[in-house]
RNA sequence: GCCGGGAUGGCGGAAUAGGUAGACGCAACGGACUUAAAAUCCGUUGGGGGUUUCCCCCGUGCGGGUUCGAGUCCCGCUCCCGGCACCA
């Protein structure tokens, strides 16, 4: 009997696939979109890149076998920052090192036998991509969503460019989380998505599909308050201070006002005894980065201005105060303080010596005297003049109001959200398509001249980012006409923001060789949205914002009917690996690490007991040169050294090996560790099955598969009802991704294939169950099983019809009744499943065991759940 | 602090309309086969106890509650993971 051998079979069949054109999208038929987020090339890969390819792939396989027409496409987000740092050190062009890496990957993947369509392979870095990046920025220009704008922007020193909001983490650049972002004051390109702040946050109730934990981190990025503005005229100067508060209610209770220091107003305002205390304070301010302002122990810092306004609903003259507690960036930068009713106002109240006056008392209690901290239940208003006693709810409008009939302020709703700035001063990127023309200002490059081309800069040391565009450096991109007037003109020499690539490529998919468009209506219209988005959880913000406000442009622009762009999301859990964190000293309980896997670890102390060796996940294991090791999981990656790389792995093991060991080790939500026994565990299972059907090939194919389901009696009635019950299982779990569940109920048919050749020779009903059997493991392990069906069919086993269920199969005849008194199990009996009530109630009461409890005692209740159980209740 | 998600054997995890807790796998142990090992196959494995083909008690982070019956529902906690955090 043939071995099974997956170096044998696996080649074979992806060349198959290949020559079959399996994956190539149809457009007939009801569809089905499968996408995982695409990759940056990163060269060879290793199992935990391939973790949500290999769910996809699981994925539209099944869709596949169901005769939907699918779409699974792939590609790669090129341009960006690791591209050029690569080719900086390798004294490579990006592009060369881009496509080399791509080459790789494709490998990689095609190795494991994971299918795409790839005559729609889309790469961000080709002119033929890029080209409609510009297209869709003149379009966001023509619809008023583009703007260029001076101000305080976040830049990172080690990226050497600006960077968006949503790429600051806690005040550090995205890519660099030891690095602390800056402030610089530039002019640069903005993106209007605050333009959508309302709509993308409202739809994110239609995504019910999405998880939890997504919508929400959305939810508070885009920041929705309702409030008020406010205007207090400022005593001696014709303009007004303008705030926003979500508390309106507690107006009566404004006793100072406070400007962030960015604000224009600021030094305005400041009288000249104060000039020389806020010019110092302001400047220090400047200084901080944001992450110092938040981790100076809140401790409140502030100056007095000089200046005075008055509360407009009682005429009081308040002093107003600069602080860097108030943030320029939100609202209108500067706040009514009300420090009674807010924390941060009443510290920085209680510092200054500044008054408190409470306004609002919770309905059935006084507030103390005097206030320990700022109260901010809800209660009625007091000291508020014609609005005492108003619930505060009610005392929000009624104050919005009365602001609105003297025209002094008006009901406002404020985002979080801030305008995507999208220029970056970096070389690999899509040029921004805008001239900058002396005499007419900023005029956008004329469609019919798109691509504005990346010029090939061959001296790789000219892309070096200097702190300024690369592109400034050479003046034949830099030099045009303009195309309004024709006269000399520079173009801009800056490359948009990569999210910019990522925010439509899957609407690219759709029509990947448009050379009009960048992508015709109908196409589009067919395959959106996405039917199955899976990726990270890291784009839960950045990519997955950025695309549904992509989306909703187009739509709004007739280019496509959705407005949402990805009607499931799943994110995926890592793929960590066992990681060597080095040689320990242990003495008795105690473990010490070395300093560096103490840093690398991010612990505390180097010095560890084993019970707490144990609680982190790590163990001890005894190192070749006969010294002790520490091995902990650790997220696969390049720089630990700890990812099982996909070549090697295939070579030695097999592909259909490592899917499984992937699919089934934990939930996909949940990170997986990869272990030698999980990989075990898959080899055994598959060899298994590839024992089960070659034992009995000779004999299956005599066979005749046809029976009749109704005439089915004993052991063969039990396969048949097993495999239906595996159907049923196994469609379910895949369409809601639960491939470890799937998995478990393959082998558990298993095992149900195998007892049943303990006691009975193959027959039909085996043989029916066998190639159903292939078709269920062919998603997760298409090469064993697309072999195994060759035994039998000429076909693929793709092209099989995925197995419907016989739902009047899957009830068993007997049943295991369970019987309890007072809800405890007292005994367990094998009846006819369709047993009635009386006669399982009596039967239940006749149990010796049952009897015991039953003696003596009155039977106030019969409880019977039929074809699960009786329970018997009690008294006495 | 606020928001989201969790907590089930030695381990990963099942139980997806409140109804047999621990499917499936890993590890471990015992046995068969073998000169031996690997592979494979069979069996045992939540804890405790007993009169040991069987029976009892305890058991899904903790404390209450609803129910004939709770891993599942409700109330109150603890801890863990993730996100946000001076956002007015």
């Amino acid at each position: 009997m043939s071995k099974y051998n997956p170096h044998e079979i696996e080649p074979k069949w992806q060349r198959f696939w290949e020559e079959r054109g399996l994956m190539k999208a149809r457009e007939e038929g009801e569809k089905y979109y499968v996408l995982e987020m695409f990759p940056y090339p990163s060269g060879d890969l290793h199992m935990g890149h391939l973790k949500n390819y290999t769910m996809g792939d699981a994925l539209a396989r099944f869709k596949k076998q169901q005769g939907y027409s699918v779409l699974h496409p792939m590609g790669w987000d090129a341009f960006g920052l690791p591209a050029e740092n690569a080719a900086l050190k390798f004294g490579k062009h990006p592009a060369e090192w881009t496509f080399d890496n791509i080459s790789r990957a494709k490998e990689s993947l095609n190795l494991m036998g994971i299918l795409y369509d790839w005559d729609r392979e889309v790469t961000t870095c080709t002119p033929d991509y890029y080209r409609w990046n510009q297209w869709i920025f003149i379009q966001m220009y023509k619809a008023g969503l583009v703007y260029r704008a001076g101000g305080l922007v976040n830049w990172c020193p080690k990226c050497q460019t600006v960077l968006a909001n949503e790429q600051v983490v806690e005040g550090r650049c995205w890519r660099h989380e030891d690095t602390l972002v800056e402030k610089k004051s530039l002019e640069q390109w903005y993106l209007k998505i605050t333009a959508y702040a309302d709509r993308l946050l409202k739809d994110l109730d239609k995504l019910e599909h999405w998880p939890e934990k997504v919508k929400a981190m959305q939810r508070a990025w885009i920041g929705r308050s309702e409030g008020a503005t406010v205007r207090f005229a400022l005593e001696g100067r014709e303009e007004a201070l303008e705030v926003f508060t979500t508390r309106p209610d507690t107006l009566f209770g404004a006793t100072f006002m406070v400007i962030a220091p960015e604000h224009p107003l600021t030094l305005e305002i400041t009288s000249p005894e104060q000039r020389a205390a806020v010019e110092e304070y302001v400047r220090a301010a400047q200084l901080k980065s944001e992450i110092e302002r938040q981790t100076e122990d809140r401790e409140k810092t502030g100056v007095f201005t000089g200046a005075y306004a008055i509360n407009p609903v009682n005429g009081r003259k308040v002093p107003i105060w600069t602080a860097d507690y108030v943030l320029y960036g939100y609202g209108t930068g500067a706040i009514m303080a009300v420090p009674a009713h807010d924390q941060r106002d009443f510290e920085f109240a209680k510092k200054f010596g500044l008054e408190i006056v409470p306004v609002i008392k919770p309905a059935d209690a006084d507030l103390p005297e005097p206030l320990q901290a700022a109260y901010d239940g809800p209660g009625v208003m007091i000291n508020s003049g014609e609005f005492d006693g108003l619930a505060n709810e009610e005392g929000k409008k009624r104050v919005t109001a009365w602001l609105k009939e003297r025209g002094l302020g008006e009901a406002t709703v404020t985002f979080r959200l801030r305008d995507w700035l999208i220029s970056r001063q970096r070389y690999w990127g899509t040029p921004i398509p805008m001239v900058h023309c002396e005499k007419c200002g900023v005029v956008p490059v004329p469609e019919d001249q798109l691509p504005v081309v990346l010029p090939e800069i061959s001296d790789v040391e000219q892309i070096r980012p200097q702190g300024k565009s690369p592109l400034e450096a050479h003046p034949e991109f830099l030099n045009t006409t303009c195309p309004k007037c024709g006269g000399p003109a520079r173009r801009d020499a800056d490359t948009m923001d990569t999210f910019f690539d990522s925010s439509w490529y899957y609407l690219r998919y759709t029509d990947a060789h448009n050379e009009r468009l960048p992508f015709a209506r109908d196409k589009a219209d067919y395959w959106m949205p996405v039917d199955q988005y899976i990726g990270g959880i890291e784009h839960a913000v950045l990519h997955l914002l950025y695309s549904r406000f992509f989306t909703k442009f187009f739509h709004d622009q007739k280019m496509v009917g959705v407005d949402e762009p990805f009607e499931r999301l799943f994110t995926q859990g890592m793929v960590m690996g066992w990681t060597d964190y080095g040689p320990v000293e242990v003495e008795g309980e105690r473990v010490r690490l070395s300093e560096e896997a103490r840093i690398r670890l991010e612990l505390e102390s180097a010095e560890l007991t084993l019970d707490e060796v144990k609680k982190m996940g790590a163990e001890l294991r005894p190192h070749e040169d006969g010294t002790t090791h520490f091995w902990k999981p650790a997220v696969m990656s390049k720089s630990l050294g700890n990812g099982v790389m996909v070549g090697p792995f295939v070579r030695e093991q097999g592909a259909d090996i490592a899917r499984v060991t992937i699919l089934f080790a934990a939930p996909p939500e949940k990170e997986m560790i990869w272990t030698e026994e999980g990989v075990q565990g898959a080899w055994r299972f598959l060899n298994r099955v590839w024992r089960r059907v070659v034992e009995d090939e000779e004999a299956l194919k005599t066979l005749s598969a046809g029976f009749d389901p109704g005439a089915l009696e004993g052991a063969n009635k039990e396969l048949y009802r097993k495999l239906n019950q595996t159907i049923k299982k196994v469609t379910g779990d895949i369409e809601g991704l639960r491939f470890n569940t799937a998995i478990a109920a393959l082998m558990e048919l298993l095992n149900a294939l195998y007892d049943f050749r303990k006691g009975n020779e193959p027959n039909a009903v085996y043989k029916s169950a066998v190639l159903s059997y292939l078709q269920l493991l062919a998603p997760f392990a298409p090469h064993i099983a697309e072999e195994l069906w060759h035994r039998f069919y000429e076909n693929s086993v793709f092209d099989a019809r995925w197995p419907d269920y016989d739902e009047s199969a899957l009830a068993a005849d007997t049943i295991t009744l369970v019987v309890q008194v007072n809800g405890k199990v007292r005994a367990r009996l094998e009846v006819p499943a369709d047993i009635s009530k009386e006669e399982a109630l009596e039967l239940a009461k006749e149990q010796e065991n049952v009897r015991r409890y039953l003696e003596g005692k009155e039977l106030v209740k019969e409880i019977y759940v039929p074809g699960k159980l009786v329970n018997l209740v009690v008294r006495g």
